[in-house]
Formats: structure tokens, C-alpha cells, sequence
DNA sequence: ATATTTATTGAACGATGTTCAAGTTCTCTG
DNA sequence: CAGAGAACTTGAACATCGTTCAATAAATAT
């Protein structure tokens, strides 16, 4: 449901329908919406995993090029998937309650996908500051891919997209190097 | 109210008891909550404009450190002002509705700030293409903002963040610099 | 066959955005 | 200044949510 109508979209009346069950029974399942889009993400977040492990896969070319089909990948599965992607950030908890260990640790996996090939551009740096770089670089594709998806501004043409991404990282991985020298 | 308790934290109720007024009066002011939540974020957008502007003008230094100067200001901004910044980009309006143009307008604003000295850097580009190399930076700064200031991760320290997009943005604009050439 | 545990139901509760008929206040005119 | 007409204000009522829970049904154990 969330991928067809969007996160706002899911109502759960809605869903006990869809699943023939009595509007209680969703919380035999889950404890509360908040549980259920939690979960729902996490498949999701799976999923991107694969997306990103067969991009570093095809090929076997040099760690700032793995890096660009990283980003290139993540553009495209976002855009393939946008609504199921957008509710990933779009879900907010309320302020008092905490986001559960097993959901942080499917966000963290994916920093190793880029940490793999960034240890291996600055092998001087270390671990600490490799995640931070890493961090860095996933949140500003992140921000590229969320922005150029918005068709609320202008809609940037889902090619042009990949190809600005793929020179701003390019970019950001040559800057990098530059300044490490 | 947004500002104190966040978008969520916005009801139409507790706001028509805070100004004085009946439930129904509020929507003689404004004919419903997303055009509200969007004229405070037009004065979001107007202050942000002005804490930009004056990042600017503050010195005179290359254009380069004049673009490192505007993320910094803009993830300054976001940390002060974190609630109604935050609202900017988390409303969404209903899927049938669209944005009024005077919002549009507001946010277009802000990109003239990134675009002027980013024309001085490459004055052999085109208008177009200078807009969409502003706009993916913007995007990859907000990204790293919005990520930074998530405390819902692992919490990064005001001083770290803001060295670390001093040093993307750097290490972007030099890789830019070097592609061009 | 009966007792006990477990699962399911759907009505009801409380919050929330929004509407609107009725009441109130303001304003302008004779 | 009186009073009619316009404009505003009120707060109860509606629809839509997530969520709860006593009552009921089903499954399981004795």
C-alpha cells in the first residue's frame, strides 16, 4: 500500500480490509503503525542492499568508478522505487519514542558499501574518519537524488539526474584526493 | 508553534486557543493547514535568503570560499532554526494539490546565491548548465545537513559537521574545476 | 466432553482538520 | 443616532484517523 499510494496513503482500515481481518487484528502483527512502516522498511532497505551489492559486482573497475555506480545505483533504485524509498525518510516517530536496534542497524549496513572502496582510495585515513567521509559522501547523492526526484520543483529528467551525479561524485572523489595529496 | 513543537506538533486547535480564537476562525486567516504551514515557510525561506545574503557579503573572498561560506551559513541556519527549516521539507501536500507559485518563487530564490559565484568560477558555461551544476550542489549540501542534524543516527557533533561540508564542498568545487579543465 | 487458552471481531474512544448555521459585532446610511 | 446590511466569530457537529477492549468465536489441552 505504501508503494502504491504513499506513506500518507496507508491507512490501516485500509490494510485490514485488503488482508481480510477486522481493524483490531492489524495489532496481533505490529504494535502500532509506527512498527509496520519500520518493518516495511527495512525490506525496503534490504532490498537496496542488493541494489548496491550487484552494482559494486558488475565489472570490476577502479574504486572511484565503483564509487559513481554506487551513486548511480541508488539514484536509480530510489527512482524505481521512489515511494517505498521516500517513506524511509519521510517516517518520522514521535519524539518520545525511539527508533528499535534492528531498524538502526539496517540504515548502517549500507555505509559499508561505500566505506569498502573509499578505505581503498585514502588507505592512510582511519576508520573513524573513513566513516565520516563515507557518511558525507552517501548524505550529499542522498541529497542530489531526494532534491532532482521532487517534482514538486522543477523535474529534472531522470537521465540528466544520473549523469549530474555522476560528475558531482566524480568531483567530490577527485577533490578528495587532491586535498589528501 | 512550529518552531516549538515541530511540524507535527502543529495543531489547529491549540493554535486558534494560543491567538484567541474559535476553532473555525482560523480559517479566515488562511484557508487551510498547508497553506499555513507554507506562509512559515515563506518567512523560513525569507530569513534563510537574508542569512545567506550576509554570508556573502561578509569579507570578500574567491568564489570558491564564498560557496563554502554559503553551506556553512545554510547548515547554521538549519541547526538554529531546526524545527521550521525541518518544516520546509518534510510538508507534504495532498497528491491532487499543487504548490501556489508564490511558494515556488520563494524557494527559486535561494539558488541565485550558489549561482553568482559559481558563474564567476566557470564563465564559460552556459545559464542552464550553471543551474543545474547550483542545484546539485545545493542538493548534496542539504543532504548533508539534513542527514547531520538527524540525531536519530548517530548524533555528529555542530563543529564537525561543519568542517566536514566545509571540506566536501571544497573538495567538490576543485573537482569541478579540474573536470572543466 | 469440557475447560482453558488463544485469536478475532467490530463497536467505541479520542484526536484532528474542516464546515457551517446561528449569533455577534461592525459599518455605513437616512 | 437608529437600524439595516455586511462581515466576522463562535462552537457544535462531521468525517477520518489510529488505537483499545469487552465480547465472542476458535483452537487446544485435559
Amino acid at each position: 500500500m505504501i508503494a502504491v499510494r504513499g506513506l500518507a496513503g496507508l491507512k490501516t482500515r485500509d490494510l485490514a480490509r485488503e488482508i481480510g481481518c477486522a481493524n483490531g487484528a492489524v495489532y496481533n502483527l505490529v504494535a502500532d503503525v509506527d512498527e509496520l512502516v519500520l518493518r516495511v522498511g527495512s525490506r525496503t532497505l534490504r532490498r537496496l542492499d542488493e541494489a548496491l551489492s550487484a552494482a559494486v559486482r558488475a565489472g570490476n573497475p577502479s574504486p572511484q568508478e565503483t564509487l559513481v555506480r554506487i551513486a548511480i545505483a541508488y539514484c536509480d533504485f530510489a527512482a524505481e522505487n521512489l515511494q517505498l524509498w521516500r517513506a524511509l525518510f519521510e517516517h518520522r516517530m514521535e519524539a518520545d519514542k525511539a527508533v528499535p536496534d534492528w531498524s538502526i542497524e539496517d540504515q548502517m549496513q549500507l555505509f559499508r558499501h561505500i566505506y569498502v572502496p573509499l578505505a581503498a582510495l585514502f588507505p592512510k585515513r582511519g576508520a573513524e574518519e573513513l566513516g565520516v567521509t563515507a557518511r558525507s559522501l552517501f548524505s550529499s547523492v542522498h541529497g542530489m537524488v531526494a532534491l532532482g526526484l521532487e517534482q514538486k520543483l522543477v523535474a529534472v529528467p531522470l537521465p540528466a539526474l544520473r549523469k549530474e551525479i555522476a560528475g558531482l561524485v566524480r568531483a567530490m572523489i577527485d577533490g578528495l584526493i587532491a586535498q589528501a595529496a
